[in-house]
Order: C-alpha cells, then sequence, then structure tokens
DNA sequence: TATATTTTATTGCATGTACAAATAAATCGG
DNA sequence: CCGATTTATTTGTACATGCAATAAAATATA
C-alpha cells in the first residue's frame, strides 16, 4: 500500500516513520557485507576521521542519546574496532589497526548508500528533501 | 547540535532517522497520558473505524510488518482493549467496550499531535514537507 | 481427489534505541 | 579547603521493530 493511500497519509508521525525504516532497510544491506550496522558503521567513520572523539560528542554528531553510543561502543570494542581509553571522568574512543583498515571500505559503502537512494529518487530531489528534513528536525526540541 | 552542523547532514539516514525519533518523542508525549504507546494508539484507532481489520490489513495501514503487528495486538489485548477471533486461517480484531471508551480521547490525543508539530513546523510547511517524504517514501522499495 | 503452492498469522530470536538511575570526576561557592 | 552542584559516562531495564522459520488454512493444479 502506498503511503498516501493510507489513512494516515497525513500524518508526520506515519511519514516519518515509513521513510525511516524504508531508508534503514536500504543502509543496512549496503553495509551488510562487513558485518555493521549503519549506527556501528557511521560511528566508526567519525572515529577514524577523528580519533580520541568523546562519547558525547559522538552522541551529538550521530544525533543518538548517550546511552545509545555507549552501546556502540560496546559492539565496536567486542569486534575489535576500537578501543576506549579513560582519563578522570574522560573517555576517548580510537580506532584499531583492524579498525583503520576498514576506513576504505566503510567510505565505499557510505558512497553506494548514497548513490542507492539516489538513483531511486533522483539527485536533486533527494538532495531537496534532506535539506527540508533537516530545516523541520533542527525547529523540534532535542 | 543542529543536524545542519554535523558531519553527516547530507546523508538521507540521518536525515530521516533523526526527524523520526523527534517525532516519535513527539507522538509519545502526546498519548502518554492514555498509557499507550503511538503505534498502539494508532491500531487501537483503525480498529474502533473498521471493527474485524485483520492483522495483514493493519501491517499495511500502519506500513509496519505483519509480526510487529502481531506484537501490537497482544498488547492491545492484555490491556482489554481489542480481541482476536480466528475462523480459519483469517483472524479479526474487534474493539472491546473499554476500548470503545477510549476513541474521543484518542482523537484528542490525535488532534493534539498534529497541532503540536503544526505549532513548531508551521502549518503549510509541515504539510508540505510530509507530502514530499511521502512521495519519496513510495518511490522505494517496500 | 491428492498434492503442491500460496496466503495469513504467529513465534523465536536478535537488534537498536531511550529513559532513569547510578557512578565518578570536575567545578563552584562559601 | 570542603560540601554542593554540574558534567560525562555507564548500567539496568523496557520496548518497538524486523527477519526467518513455522504453522495452518485456502487455493490451484495435475
Amino acid at each position: 500500500m502506498k503511503t498516501s493511500e493510507s489513512r494516515y497519509h497525513k500524518c508526520m508521525y506515519f511519514a516519518s516513520g515509513s521513510l525511516a525504516r524504508k531508508i534503514e532497510k536500504l543502509a543496512i544491506d549496503c553495509w551488510k557485507k562487513l558485518g555493521l550496522a549503519p549506527s556501528h558503521a557511521y560511528l566508526l567513520m567519525i572515529v577514524l576521521e577523528e580519533p580520541g572523539m568523546q562519547p558525547g560528542v559522538l552522541a551529538e554528531e550521530l544525533q543518538l542519546s548517550p546511552s545509545t553510543v555507549t552501546r556502540l561502543i560496546e559492539k565496536l570494542e567486542e569486534k575489535k574496532l576500537v578501543v576506549r581509553t579513560s582519563e578522570g571522568k574522560i573517555t576517548n574512543v580510537y580506532p584499531t589497526p583492524k579498525g583503520k583498515e576498514l576506513g576504505p571500505q566503510l567510505k565505499s559503502c557510505a558512497t553506494e548508500f548514497n548513490e542507492t537512494y539516489s538513483a531511486i529518487l533522483g539527485k536533486e530531489e533527494s538532495a531537496r528533501l534532506i535539506q527540508s528534513i533537516n530545516r523541520i528536525t533542527d525547529k523540534l526540541p532535542s
């Protein structure tokens, strides 16, 4: 059923939820070959770009709660892709050599993902929608 | 951090995910007073409008997987808001009297929710965004 | 009619996410 | 310098969701 045929097609709850679920599925497919969920992959990419970033900053970047980020880091630590070091109350997250090796493949998955939805939706139209969504999201309370 | 400042502000994965999470939070607040999660509330509203609707159809309307709908129905059954009857392979979901009583309050929560985000985002702008999102969502594979 | 296929729904399992509470460290006010 | 507050992170718990497998009924096909 198309969302325009659903009885709640005018509701933001359904619109945002079903878009997010479909996009999540596309993303999962793209990163499956690396055995990573999209959120894990993006976290790792950020840590590769800025080694030592703190969980709280990662939470802001990823727009997830700090507790969720802790859980993501735990998973990546189990896979030996990142390590945490603590000094005082500050924690720093660093990529391991194994994590660093994944860098190029992560980037290529990200590119593949962007191209996948751009191909389906049109490059301009998806860029426009992303902008609109972000503008709206920024207005909503955190 | 605004999503426009995040390093993945141009990525559909982050855009759709963070919008959906924020909207979900708004919705949760609106339905909390009834002790229902938004998805449960919407399912119940549909069943009130069309008593006897089958889980599969509900899944299409809600744009959720059939298994998720089964779980939602189970929860609503525990709360004595709906009942299931089975004939053959077909299951029908009906509201209980207690479920029917909730009707008006459900509608008012839904109205409150729509007005909440409309007030923040602007009536026209949110309507436009919902339309854009739905158009895009319909293009994506199910 | 008997068997194969399709349809409908459910169940087992895994995962991602968040809230609230707990912990631990840093900072501030007196 | 000490107690109170704030900050950074983690933990316990709960929940929504989906996939893959299963079950059971209906339908098609030979």
